[in-house]
DNA sequence: TGTACATCAGTGAACGCGCGTTCACTGATGTAC
DNA sequence: TGTACATCAGTGAACGCGCGTTCACTGATGTAC
């Protein structure tokens, strides 16, 4: 019996592969798009036969939800590391544009149209709110004695779902909201290649969104 | 030989036929997404067989490219309805909003994930831009006496090749850029489910950074 | 109005394909005494 | 250190499926004289 802990040639062989399989995956992904991926298609690539993988993975569905997860757990990293450098949100902006144009098709998993039938297993849900807390924490360090608008009214005591007991005021998840919602716009629109012949630099708009959100009117 | 401008019983009956095959099409996209979008299914719901699509589609790329072709003419058609019915930003806003929450995935068909194949055909592209340029009507009817920002002048000039001649500010441009990443921001986050089990209103969002973009500081 | 012909919608069989997945197996690697 | 056994990675054949697409055909609808 091995100790816990240790890890035996058996188990870092295993996760070797698991790793390629994913690896392989993803280059898939971002060749042919999320509906292409192929088991056989990634054993072949391999080279291996197809039942290979189901020493690996359950299925095709479990390998799916495992890219779902990584892609999760990469935005939360990406923004908990911003965070620990103590960039504030412009720091997190930086690090989620990073995160998006490292491989757009990752960024489309998460953020991209949803597959009518498909639900988020619940831990994917965790991160997803992980992401929310750092992201809600970078905007309470921001004053909030804006103006008491009706959306404001309306968000009333819902942030501090996010922020483990302490107080969200108002303010800080609107903050939070927006931040989200407008580099979300400039950054899916950019993936997708609807600026593309505009002659302009998405970077630039992203910037100027950015400015918005951090500047002194803070609007 | 028929007149010009008439209509034979034929071509009425394939005019249905060929409706009906987009309006499953649309179903099924619905139902299963666009990359379960299938000729045989299609035509089995509608009691024929597989091969008899062919009379009216090509192959499967055709009924899809209708299908792109649709949703862009859809979009640009509640643009127009809104612009003619002179009701500003907030109109074209509303029937953004409406357009989008009317079909999902027909939002996504144009909005969502690109296929990494997949390149629009071209009058698709100059649908596109009828759209830009009844957004960008509408962005120079409001002052644009803003600060000169660095954003403004790096997109000097470029909303010319929108309004068909006239000259259109960057302030113009800058705030049609804004208002189309933020209103998609909150629509495709919304949509993709992103705000599901968060307690707020979705709509309150959209009003607020509709708001913003048409209020008296305006940015 | 009636007949001869052309047009065209739709069928059914067939092709080849790649998919996910199962199953019984071989052979190598690790473990216990 | 050597032998007997258990574990487990990977193979190859096979299953059933639904897909897009082609082809030669039947039968109904429209057209020309």
């Amino acid at each position: 019996m091995a100790d816990p802990g240790t890890t035996t040639p058996r188990e870092r062989y295993r996760a070797q592969v698991r790793a390629e399989i994913k690896e392989r995956a993803w280059e898939q992904l971002a060749t042919a798009g999320a509906s292409a991926l192929s088991l056989n298609a990634i054993a072949k690539q391999m080279g291996m036969s197809g039942p290979a993988l189901y020493r690996y993975f359950s299925g095709r569905d479990e390998l799916i939800t495992e890219l779902v997860r990584d892609a999760y757990r990469s935005v939360a990293d990406a923004f908990r590391t911003a965070s620990a450098a103590g960039a504030g949100l412009t720091g997190l902006a930086h690090a989620l544009r990073g995160w998006a144009l490292e491989d757009p098709q990752r960024y489309f998993l998460v953020y991209g149209t949803p597959v009518p039938g498909y639900h988020a297993p619940d831990d994917v849900t965790v991160i997803a709110s992980e992401i929310m807390t750092v992201l809600l924490d970078a905007c309470a360090d921001l004053p909030s004695d804006g103006p008491a608008t009706p959306l404001a009214a309306h968000l009333e005591g819902l942030g501090d779902q996010w922020t483990d007991g302490r107080i969200a005021p108002p303010a800080a998840l609107h903050r939070a909201l927006t931040f989200w919602t407008r580099l979300h716009g400039v950054l899916s629109l950019e993936l997708a290649g609807h600026f593309t012949g505009m002659g302009f630099d998405p970077a630039q708009l992203y910037a100027a969104e950015l400015d918005h959100l951090t500047g002194p009117s803070a609007n």
